[in-house]
DNA sequence: AGGGTTATTTACCGTCTAGTACAAATTTAT
DNA sequence: ATAAATTTGTACTAGACGGTAAATAACCCT
């Protein structure tokens, strides 16, 4: 039988952590940009050397890419979680209060790095550019979805249009990603995310 | 007499319009962002050298902050003009409904260059992200300013809170640049301005 | 102890980067 | 005509970029 492990047991034993690795990579991108990251800023966060980074992550593009997966499988992540609320206003207000205390959290760079990874970016960033928006498309279409099924569960009208609640709330949540690079506390967004909510049905 | 005008009588004159190729590089800034666009990238789409452009522009970071200030002063620009609306809520109502038609608007890059343009960035670029930056907190200092004068002039009732209906707007216009990017149309963003608005009192 | 395997270190590659020196070209003023 | 002023195109610089070759070091298994 094959061994699937990512850890063999022959060889030389790697020396540093490639999670804790990742973590670091993933702060150098989320506060740089794909294209303002350099591999120097890379190794030196990460504490490694370039061929140890190319051996264990492929390229600065893979690297990027696993960061991007490992940023949204982190435990301080809102998104899914809120998603399981049992009404579509739990849902939009789990997802807004957790964006606002998420964004400006003074423990990470602020904002989003699916947001501000690769927004404006060169022909060599374009891979990653398209992967994040994907990632931004796809998590409004999961609200979208979510919301469709409320019209069913009956708490929210039948009237209500899921797509444009959808994508109102993504226009908010991705707008406090900006408000918080702009300076702006977890309090200042929990009150725009107080009048976002006056919008929404209940 | 000094003369002040910026095109001097002696000497050979200038073989290409400075505004237009502002535009142009205006153009490729808003779509690459600061750190995404090189040289060879503004000299291509401008139509010109290396040398003329520095000696018409200074250097990378001069030719971008002047062309924000295109950006800004273009006839197309929303913003100032939404401002001069009699009531808060038509300011809103302006600024919101101009920006779903602007940031869609497929005659030019999607969102907004002041967002997009250099949030997250190298080191490199610290002095044009904090320009832009700048740009972003005081558009909603002159909203907040706007909002307050409407309390006096009575269009905005006495409880409401200038500083937070300032944020949330900014919140919502950031956020139109990402659907912008994302690939929303201009008539998506008009649906998610009139959801929008139904927080905002009248 | 020795062979196989993998990671680490050092040094390097070619290419692209922002920015410039310099000479030729084109204008106005005399 | 000629001098002064300015722009233009070509060619160049020094350094940073992403990425890699090759030798050495550290581990497991027999």
């Amino acid at each position: 039988m094959s061994e699937v492990s990512c850890t063999p047991n022959v060889g030389r034993p790697r020396a540093f952590d490639m999670n804790t690795a990742l973590e670091k990579a993933l702060e150098v991108f989320w506060r740089k940009g794909y294209d303002g990251t350099s591999l120097s800023d890379l190794t030196e966060a990460m504490g490694i050397n370039k061929p140890s980074l190319y051996a264990a992550f492929g390229n600065k593009e893979q690297l990027f890419l696993k960061a991007i997966e490992l940023y949204e499988s982190r435990p301080c992540s809102f998104f899914l979680p809120a998603l399981e609320k049992p009404t579509a206003y739990q849902v939009a207000e789990h997802m807004l209060y957790g964006a606002a205390l998420n964004m400006a959290d003074q423990a990470h760079p602020q904002g989003c790095v699916v947001v501000q990874g690769a927004l404006s970016c060169s022909e060599a960033a374009a891979t990653v550019k398209e992967a994040l928006l994907n990632r931004r498309v796809e998590g409004e279409q999961k609200l979208r979805a979510r919301f469709e099924q409320a019209k069913l569960d009956g708490d929210l009208p039948a009237s209500a249009d899921a797509e444009t609640l959808a994508r109102y709330l993504g226009t908010v949540l991705q707008g406090m990603a900006i408000q918080a690079n702009n300076g702006a506390t977890s309090e200042q967004l929990r009150q725009v995310a107080e009048m976002t909510l006056q919008a929404f049905p209940r």
